[in-house]
DNA sequence: CTGAAAGCGCTTACAG
DNA sequence: CTGAAAGCGCTTACAG
């Protein structure tokens, strides 16, 4: 690869020269501007992001934590955290862990190794010792779709998971249904515990409680959309229909919820918006060299689709 | 953040000693180990990998560029290839293009600066010039289910599409359909031609030719799943059944595709291992300062479920 | 307006 | 077995 020193022997210049002319510093003459521009363009030069970083202090990169790439919401909203990112000039550095603690300390780790200016994850394993390795190196972390964020340094995008909750029990309160069941995440998130805590209070304030998936529920309210594609399938190939004998609902409104076969009701999240303003919010933090230390909760609206129907006689 | 240096001058010792005893290297003595290892426990030293990579001329990260993180093919593809890149110690800048040309140009420019060790490319816009970006800066690509690949200096893990969509035509033909269409990909992909191609050429050999979307045809071939599922939502929604007027196809195998409510016919493809091994071949050049130039052609098994069925009379 | 010099945090021969 | 020194490719005061 060429340097800056080969393009400043090529312009007849120093490389004190050359570099004030790419970052745009504005005492250059013009005319030795062009001959450095030029001398750019013949040797195809290209800045070592490394070398800068190092004497930066800034990697120019984020880092983004995500549970599952292949659930549509999480891939959603990294795409939209990426986005923002290179729109800021930052590449993202992502990886999955499928909510394995081994594997979210050795991203942690490898996050700081590589100096990442901050970091937006979507989601963790329960108890997870993630964030606060990330903070305590002052790290700005930002979380979406979380869960409990008891850490006053991180930032939090979040949604109003009890009130939604709220939403899905009356609607299916409202349809007959007294014997209800939540489900949880497929990977042991975090995030899973709040809504069903949310639905065991919706259920509590109408004298009832969560059956289990055991006790014969006619309406499931899953922690997402994609658990509650599986247990529509799981029990529609066990010989039930959904809505008729059961009813299902599921949570962040994915593309898939609107297909004609599956036509899911649900609670909606802006995935792509969750993961745009989670950048912003972290890369402002990091470029101040401070925590995030703030929050925001959208309440999602209910989508009401076919899924959901009057309780079975 | 603590550097080298204040480990050794907590351990009392020089910072080559400290590099020496943190890269393993054999000749230091079992006591002055035990001093070093004590003090980077101490201050929790991390050692800073930017500055490494610079004198290693290494970044020990390597590129992933997806056209769409959103599509499960793609995202199954991009996780087995960061797991695998993880697994051996390289980090993974992930971006997703859309198959705009334009953003494929930042994306490798961005890949270029930061001076990644090699590529892997799940798809590509007709005609991108990304791949010889790259290869012309000496970084290893590898282009995983790609369509043409003409550039000798790539690596190609691929799947014999002429072959499967022969397989695919056959199943259909003897089903009894003769009016029959190729749906292309959502995105401009580059792999959209030679599915199309093979869909021609099969029709062909049986005297036929596609009709067309706009020609009535009782049975569609897409591109992909996620085209597949797009067109049951479509053709549904316009009132007809899916297999019952129309017999649909998709291409990949993605999860879904085995869905209760889906049943989707298609042609099976390893994504996770595909991103795997992809990442083997990559790695292996970029250690060997060459390009990969290999490839690797899988033929998938036509899946046949519910999505296809005789041809209405 | 331009260049010499120091320094970012490591690694790597090389001496001792 | 250990340390001093040079160098990776940039940026950034500072002189001139």
């Amino acid at each position: 690869m060429t340097t800056l020193f080969d393009v400043a022997r090529r312009a007849g210049v120093s490389k004190s020269t050359v570099s004030n002319v790419i970052r745009g510093d504005g005492r250059v003459a013009e005319t030795t501007r062009e001959r450095v521009e030029r001398a750019i363009e013949e040797i195809q030069y290209r800045p070592n992001v490394i070398a800068r970083s190092l004497k930066a202090r800034s990697s120019m990169t984020i880092g983004i934590i995500v549970p599952d790439l292949t659930n549509p919401f999480h891939a959603e909203l990294a795409a939209g955290a990426e986005r923002a990112a290179n729109a800021s000039g930052y590449a993202a550095l992502i990886t999955h862990t499928e909510a394995s603690p081994h594997t979210e300390q050795d991203a942690a780790r490898a996050f700081i190794e590589r100096r990442v200016d901050c970091v937006v994850v979507t989601g963790v394993s329960v108890g997870s010792s993630l964030p606060a390795l990330l903070l305590d190196r002052e790290i700005p972390v930002v979380v979406a779709s979380f869960g409990e964020a008891d850490d006053p340094r991180l930032g939090v995008i979040d949604n109003d998971d009890l009130t939604a909750m709220e939403l899905v029990v009356a609607h299916l309160f409202e349809l007959g249904h007294r014997r209800m069941a939540f489900v949880g995440p497929l990977l042991l998130e975090q995030s899973g515990e709040r809504r069903r805590l949310g639905f065991a209070q919706a259920l509590h304030r109408r004298g009832l409680q969560d059956v289990g998936i055991g006790g014969k529920p006619t309406a499931i309210a899953a922690h997402n959309d994609m658990q509650a594609i599986a247990v529509i399938d799981r029990l529609e190939r066990e010989g039930q229909k959904v809505p008729r004998d059961v009813s299902v609902t599921g949570y962040d409104d994915i593309p898939l919820a609107s297909h004609n076969r599956i036509q899911l009701t649900t609670v909606h999240a802006d995935a792509a918006e969750m993961g745009r303003r989670a950048v912003e919010l972290a890369l402002g933090a990091a470029r101040e060299s401070r925590h995030v230390a703030y929050r925001e909760i959208q309440t999602g609206q209910l989508i009401v689709r076919a899924t959901t129907g009057r309780a079975p006689a």
